[in-house]
DNA sequence: TAACTTATAGCACGATGTTCTAGAATGGCA
DNA sequence: TGCCATTCTAGAACATCGTGCTATAAGTTA
């Protein structure tokens, strides 16, 4: 049998791809590494080569997760509360195109996940994007006794948990984008009289 | 080797007993059938004389989660508001005393777990809990012009979504207890506000 | 006591993550 | 061009996993 030897700088992408596609038609029990490696086109040994383990290329997954969701989270508006408003929207929006790696980028413990360093850090870099955008709303009432960093949580927390509700099958609501909707609204007026309050 | 056979109506019992014992001390991967067995001390196939699979036990294990997590959640208090407060601190409560647990009620699709009927509705009669106390809240504002499984949608994404993110290691607060009692706060006071714009 | 139900023990199968080996393709350098 | 060090490939190997099968023995009931 003929051997064709892929490209050096080709198998983490190739790899990463296979992965990313793996995961979003087939879920995450599918990742296996012969399966991905098969996918990618590339050996086995390819990932342990490249990521040193199968744990190795899942943070990496992960980390590019919380890339895009950054970038998704990116967004412009008039006015800081309607950017927030649009912004988790926006983080909605990313959760149900990207379930399974949604899943997996708040999985802790499960498929022998570490939390890797790297993967802290750019889902840090996820969140200081909400923060930023919670500072503005702080700037903009004049409200800054509260910590940024702690607002910006109480928001995390309240969209974060609406869509991993719903993507687990336990939103039992019958009207999600709308509800959604009263979430992010009921979200910044509570944090609105909260920063009022702390003034 | 002498053989001892376990009574027909122990099995089940110890066998949820050792898989509960397993995954609070060792985590969801230590979960397997040949260990949960043996600490039973019982055979393997016991596992699927009861529960049909592996699935079947982790199911057993969720069923039994969503009745207790129900059972916390039943607090008395002398207000509708002053019961979610606290209903929301049982919450944390439960999910903090039980991390693990807690994880794999809500980490569908891992471990091969799929939903069961029993576990949909055991997690319904939960948050039924949590829905009867918002109604107590919706009926003293005089305010039904909402679903109230909307409502307690609400509530339930804040405090779900602060505990999940709290238990993977995101909550970048670094005053979790002050900051998920102001979350609370922030909930009712916007779950009220819109209440209340709504009438 | 005899018959029936059901738990036990152990083997077996395929799939998994991981490691190891020999060999072949590639890229850089003389 | 010819050589050599990299490094990718292929496949075997190992332990462990969930899951079935089978023969046997322990309880239970008639």
């Amino acid at each position: 049998m003929v051997r064709t030897r892929t490209k050096s700088e080709d198998i983490e992408e190739r790899l990463t791809a296979a992965a990313l596609s793996i995961l979003a038609s087939e879920g995450p029990d599918a990742l296996s590494v012969r399966k991905v490696a098969t996918v990618a086109g590339v050996a086995p040994m390819g990932i342990y080569a490249r990521f040193s383990s199968k744990a190795g290329l899942i943070q990496h997954l992960l980390s590019l997760g919380f890339e895009r969701l950054a970038d998704a989270l990116n967004v412009e508006a008039s006015s800081p509360s309607e950017r927030l408003l649009r912004s988790g929207a926006a983080y909605r929006a990313f959760a149900l195109a990207n379930p399974d790696l949604y899943r997996l980028m708040f999985a802790r413990g499960f498929a022998n996940i570490e939390v890797s360093d790297e993967v802290h850090e750019q889902a840090g870099r996820a969140f200081g994007v909400l923060e930023a955008q919670v500072m503005e709303l702080q700037n903009a009432l004049d409200a800054n006794s509260m910590d940024s960093v702690d607002v910006a949580m109480l928001f995390w927390s309240g969209v974060h948990g609406f869509v991993s509700l719903e993507l687990d099958e336990k939103n039992f609501s019958s009207h999600l984008d709308a509800t959604f909707a009263i979430l992010v609204e009921a979200l910044l007026s509570g944090i609105t009289t909260q920063l009022i309050a702390g003034k």
